[in-house]
DNA sequence: GGCTTATGCGCAG
DNA sequence: TGCGCCTAAGCCA
């Protein structure tokens, strides 16, 4: 379920399960037998998450780089390493634990010259401190696309998939066809908060809860908890279903090639009505 | 058992 | 814009 949260909340327990520790890997599938060469019998110094992209420091200058993609996980277990079951990219093997990866898009070893250019790449990033909204907001403000697209652009802000992206628009009203250029700066600051509280959610809990985090709108209500996929939301994937709030039936539309959801009714171009 | 879908993204055209 | 990647879960039969 690879969001940014995913990513953070795996930096953290792959730190408190291998740092500091010299690991094994191995590629059980043989996919990718020469990266896992490069990091067995090394010591994984650190894991960190930019956006959705994973990095793991060993030493000798060797950088795991892992990005899920769609359908990538990377699954911790403390205890004795079972036999891999399935197709194992990568599996990592410690004193206390073992780690299995699978199905991600990226698994590579890089320098850390070539992982800072990765992280250049991209926006900032909501979970990580000192990260600079304005630097995201630089780039909305000055487009012509529509803010919902602009939130899935990891150059733009670095993490948002599509769950976050509908309910974050939703909580806050905003047309998710509003040109970029119109969103009004105190809206994308409102915005850029609230992602960050959610996210920070995710983290601990390790789903995407929309609906009862502590930063709620309190007009919206306490929704029924649904937790359809892995998470209580309010519109996503919610198509024909009413709104929790108003009761319209959420709305669904392609966009850019990914699944949009949102309320007709609760995100008329509320954000534009200081004009 | 098969088919569809997916919280993503790079690439061809 | 559409395809392919490559995996698991949900749905149907």
């Amino acid at each position: 379920m690879p969001e940014g949260h995913t990513l953070h909340r795996l930096a953290r327990d792959l730190n408190g399960l291998f740092g500091g520790e010299i690991i094994r890997a191995t590629s059980p599938q043989a996919r990718f037998a020469e990266g896992a060469a490069l990091l067995d019998g090394r010591v994984l110094a650190k894991a960190d998450a930019y956006g959705k992209h994973l990095f793991v420091t060993f030493d000798a200058d060797r950088h795991l780089h892992v990005h899920l993609g769609l359908y990538g996980t990377f699954v911790l277990d403390a205890g004795e390493p079972s036999v891999p079951r399935g197709q194992v990219r990568l599996r990592i093997e410690g004193e206390r634990g073992y780690a299995d990866l699978r199905g991600a898009t990226t698994c590579e070893v890089l320098t850390r010259v070539e992982r800072v250019g990765v992280v250049a790449r991209l926006g900032p990033d909501p979970l990580r401190r000192g990260a600079d909204a304005s630097r995201a907001y630089e780039r909305i403000s000055a487009s012509r696309t529509t803010i919902a697209a602009l939130l899935m652009r990891q150059d733009v802000i670095a993490g948002v998939g599509n769950v976050y992206r509908a309910e974050l628009l939703f909580r806050h009203g905003v047309d998710p066809f509003l040109p970029g250029r119109e969103l009004p700066s105190a809206t994308w600051y409102d915005l850029w908060k609230d992602l960050r509280a959610l996210m920070r959610h995710g983290v601990r809990t390790g789903r995407i809860d929309t609906t009862r985090t502590a930063h709620t709108p309190r007009a919206m209500g306490r929704p029924p908890r649904q937790d359809r996929h892995g998470g209580d939301v309010y519109v996503y994937r919610r198509a024909g279903d009413p709104c929790y709030v108003c009761g319209t039936a959420v709305a669904t539309a392609v966009l850019e090639a990914r699944n949009l959801f949102w309320c007709p009714t609760c995100q008329r171009s509320r954000a534009t009505a200081a004009e």
